[in-house]
DNA sequence: GTCTATACTGAGATAGAC
DNA sequence: GTCTATCTCAGTATAGAC
């Protein structure tokens, strides 16, 4: 087995998802996936700080992405245009991540312990996002709150998306803030 | 020492408290805390299947409070409509709680194994919530969009509540939801 | 790479509560 | 006597320290 680090990792992520469908989470030990990957269960941890990790490797890009949209978008932009560009330029990422994603999908929401590290990852998104509005001069809370509820949006397109990808994953996102819009306005004319 | 369960269970909960408060999250042991509780590990693990739900015991009773409002809503109401309600019906409750609910929360944020418990506790309140709406005859995807940005305007509440408590909780609630319709509308009249 | 602490699990024995 | 909380004992796997 050559002994190069990046290939090491990759070969266990891949391990990891692959044993994770095939046994589950909880029945998968770290040492099974290091045996598969040809590394010890050390090099393992060495990669990884914990088992979950081993999903959520490279996450962050997405964070960094949608931060750099808004950082670079017009200033003539509300806040919630903002973030609907932000999320309509990585929209090509996912769709291209989709084979991947999909049976990642799957094991994460087959596994407690999976669904709470995604939601740590999901959150540290936002806060990227929510720190990327404030450095374009939305007030800390306000900040927050259109994070999150841009958040929501997006959530909401990807469900879409993943039960019927039929329709394009950016057409789910204007349709999504297009929701938002109806349910937060008074009369709500359904 | 007696047998009873709900004892054994309730000085489990404040012992824990105490214990992460001086010395940690991590550096406590579950033996550390059944010691102080005065029964054994073992004991521990029957009542909280993990170390972290120590610290959320009986938390659902918020999720089925709102569930119950949302529930016996006006049907006039809009969505948002019900969920104000249903978030203001449990202020009371919150503000009453908020001497162990504060030191609960230095707790919790001082841990990211925490705070990820934390993440995934909030959003089964917000799945209840989702679901009560779909029972008032709103679309699943809408509920849970409906569902996650309501629950972005209880944070933010929250959030200026803990920061500030001269205002009431329920003021911040009015001003959240207000926060989030300028928000979503398209012209964002700041 | 080795060693160790500790979180958690399972099965069977014991002892209050009713 | 029955029921159920608790205890005892024996183990595995994760993760951290050295």
């Amino acid at each position: 087995m050559p002994r190069n680090g990046d290939e090491a990792r990759n070969r266990l992520r891949h391990a990891a998802l692959e044993l994770f469908a095939e046994n589950g989470f909880d029945q998968t030990t770290a040492a099974q996936i290091a045996a598969r990957a040809g590394v010890t269960e050390r090099t393992f941890f060495r990669h990884f700080p914990d088992k979950r990790e081993v999903l959520f490797d490279g996450q962050d890009i997405f964070g960094t992405a949608l931060a750099r949209a808004i950082d670079e978008a017009p200033a003539e932009l509300t806040p919630m245009e903002m973030l609907h560009r932000a999320f309509a330029s990585v929209t090509a990422m996912l769709e291209q991540n989709r084979p991947y994603s999909e049976p990642r999908r799957r094991v994460i929401s087959s596994s407690p312990a999976l669904r709470e590290r995604e939601l740590a990852k999901h959150l540290a998104i936002t806060r990227a996002v929510a720190e990327a509005l404030q450095r374009r001069g939305v007030g800390q809370l306000r900040a927050e709150l259109a994070a999150q509820a841009g958040s929501a949006v997006l959530s909401y397109a990807l469900a879409g998306w993943f039960a019927d990808s039929s329709v394009q994953l950016g057409d789910y996102l204007d349709r999504g803030f297009e929701e938002l819009q109806k349910l937060s306005s008074p009369v709500d004319p359904r």
